[in-house]
DNA sequence: AGTTTTTATGAATCTTCAC
DNA sequence: GGTGAAGATTCATAAAAAC
């Protein structure tokens, strides 16, 4: 195990060079198109599979309209057996291909990333570490089924357990203002003018967002570095690693997507620094749902929350919502519907006993931002 | 496949409560302990198992001092067949003592999470979300070697992809000030005074968080479930079930962490009643029909009803049946086929006038659930 | 032209009950 | 088990439309 970091060229850069094909889109089954390249041959795989999401009927938002589902072809998989074996190969491919010292990156949900994981586990590769992309503006469960899916999943592995790696933990840490990087990345889902469409609609469902590329190989690459992007799409790989002045190598099997990410990449121009903005943007301010101070014991359930004159005393309860006999609702709803406002404050609204002082619920908010900021 | 928000007391509980052994630790391995338990008795189980970390030598700070790393000897394995095996048998055990409409939970990290998710799948559980715990003070990682690793990640399943399973949407809601309840929970690690000691030094070495169990069983079971523990350790489950009107049943092979849990549990207070009512879903309200509403004078026939924009005015008819000219229907279907919709909840679509207002005819039937409660 | 309101949409394993 | 009806259900963004 070990970690390198260098701007120096790699060994056997140049000799790999003259015979790989880079800056273009390998045609047809992924695998296949992986055999065409030599053994240790690339720094990087960046892949980014089908999720096997396995969806039933169709879905509506509660205002009527259709979800435009993932029912793509390619994304049909009889069982998890077929599932697997597809992993196991292309994963093999993938580890053929990179050099000792390269690194593999993998995204997915939950529906295919145990079993991934598991398998590139089985392969040999050793995970770095797992990323959770939280994104800032999920899709929403219309329905009230589950918790909101509002993340996926990146796997960093290298070659084994005691291969080296590349990880320029200064840049990282430079880029998350002086804070060591985390294992959670913050980043909006691909949208408006970086969202290739046609006619109206967009080239492929599953767009990736540049920031997340970006920072995946600014984290794990060097300049000048070959990586490969077997499931390439639209190409987004392809345009950040132009970008950051990166060979890449893609795989594609749609004439659709390839088309659209040469056109994509040859517009694309080498260090534009534009999507640093995105990722630079501090964290927003930390919103704190009065839940939390239930959950975490700063107002306990059964705790009599009152208005300053005292005109309603409410009792907080499990989930941190207040009742006043038979009327309940959040702080701020139900501050609303006893006094019959428009609206309410309600972290001002509510009050609470501490050590024979009265303070207002906000107090306890704070006392929570203390202990818990970063 | 289905999703239960409710507040009934759920069937079968009472002749099983009678055999289980509520409120013990079981003795021993936990395979051999949960096969004590019958078929299908248990509501829930929560796991948090060993994690396989397989740290190479100690681990030192930039000061020189010693990190203190989970190598006990119940977390050495020789390899990931030997913790395949091992996963596999408990997840087998703790399928068989599940309800048809209980659910699994179970915490881990990149090192194990993959193997423990993939097992499950196969085993037929059906995985509705992964958590992710983002820790908002996690250890930093000392060498700048890798991303910090910045959260740990739980896996929710219910028992197949048809089987039903419990959700309360309603009190998470609430619970998160109003919005959805996402996949990424930013909770605390557990420290400070919920942290057990002993003679200056932590009882276990990684107990969870209070918070988190409470998030979790406040989400997924109801009071009075049964939520059993395979991995007891110092018994946080067992503290927050007790707290939260759930009973328990734990596993643990370990004295001393035996001996912490009874302890501490035995100091656990239960809420009260009133503290544990969560915001219900209108799901649970009782049914009304819109006709009860007509019967009972809250809506006259010959009332004009419309939608937001007037696009429609319909006529109320004598026995709860709407017309617009010669269409006729159900509040709900003949929104549906005016608007073309694939479904139309007649409850919010229609409007009436009160007493100059405007207001959906849903308001009615609040009015007629408050005048007839109990 | 500038501001406000409305509409569209994103990797989604998205209902339940009676007949 | 299939069918149909009742009826519960959404957040952040960006672009378009309205004012």
């Amino acid at each position: 195990m070990g970690v390198l970091e260098t701007t120096k060229t790699r060994a056997a850069r140049v000799e790999n060079a003259v015979e790989l094909p880079l800056g273009r889109i390998l045609d047809g089954d992924c695998v296949e198109a992986m055999r065409k390249l030599p053994d240790g041959s690339v720094d990087c795989v960046f892949a980014d599979p089908p999720y096997n999401l396995q969806l039933g009927g169709d879905l509506n938002r509660p205002d009527g309209s259709a979800v435009d589902a993932v029912t793509d072809h390619w994304d049909q998989f009889d069982s998890f057996k077929v599932y697997d074996d597809f992993t196991r190969a292309w994963l093999t491919e993938a580890r053929r291909v990179l050099k000792p010292d390269g690194a593999l990156w993998v995204i997915g949900s939950y529906h295919n990333i145990y079993r991934v994981g598991a398998i590139l586990q089985d392969l040999g590769f050793w995970i770095l570490n797992d990323i959770v992309w939280r994104k800032t503006n999920p899709m929403p469960n219309f329905k009230g089924t589950r918790f909101t899916n509002a993340h996926e999943t990146l796997l960093w592995a290298s070659m084994g357990e005691k291969a080296k790696y590349h990880f320029n933990y200064r840049a990282m840490k430079t880029l998350n203002d002086e804070l060591q990087m985390r294992s959670d990345w913050v980043l909006p889902i691909c949208s408006g003018g970086e969202r290739l469409k046609e006619g109206g609609t967009k080239v492929h469902p599953t767009q990736k967002p540049e920031a997340l590329l970006y920072r995946v190989l600014l984290a794990t690459t060097e300049k000048g570095d070959v990586v490969l992007d077997p499931f390439f799409g639209t190409g987004t790989t392809g345009a950040v690693a132009k970008r950051l002045g990166r060979e890449w190598i893609g795989c594609e099997r749609e004439n659709v997507y390839r088309d659209a990410a040469y056109a994509r990449i040859a517009k694309e121009l080498p260090l534009d620094e534009s999507a640093l903005e995105t990722m630079q943007s501090k964290k927003n301010a930390p919103k704190v749902a009065f839940g939390a101070l239930v959950e975490n014991g700063y107002l306990k359930p059964g705790t009599e929350v009152f208005d300053k004159k005292r005109r309603w005393v409410a009792t907080v309860r499990a989930d941190g919502s207040l009742a006043v006999g038979k009327q309940t609702g959040s702080i701020h709803g139900l501050g609303k519907d006893l006094q019959g406002a428009p609206s309410c404050n309600g972290w001002t609204f509510w009050h609470y006993e501490v050590d024979g002082d009265v303070k207002p619920i906000d107090a306890a908010r704070q006392l929570y931002l203390l202990a818990t900021e970063d």
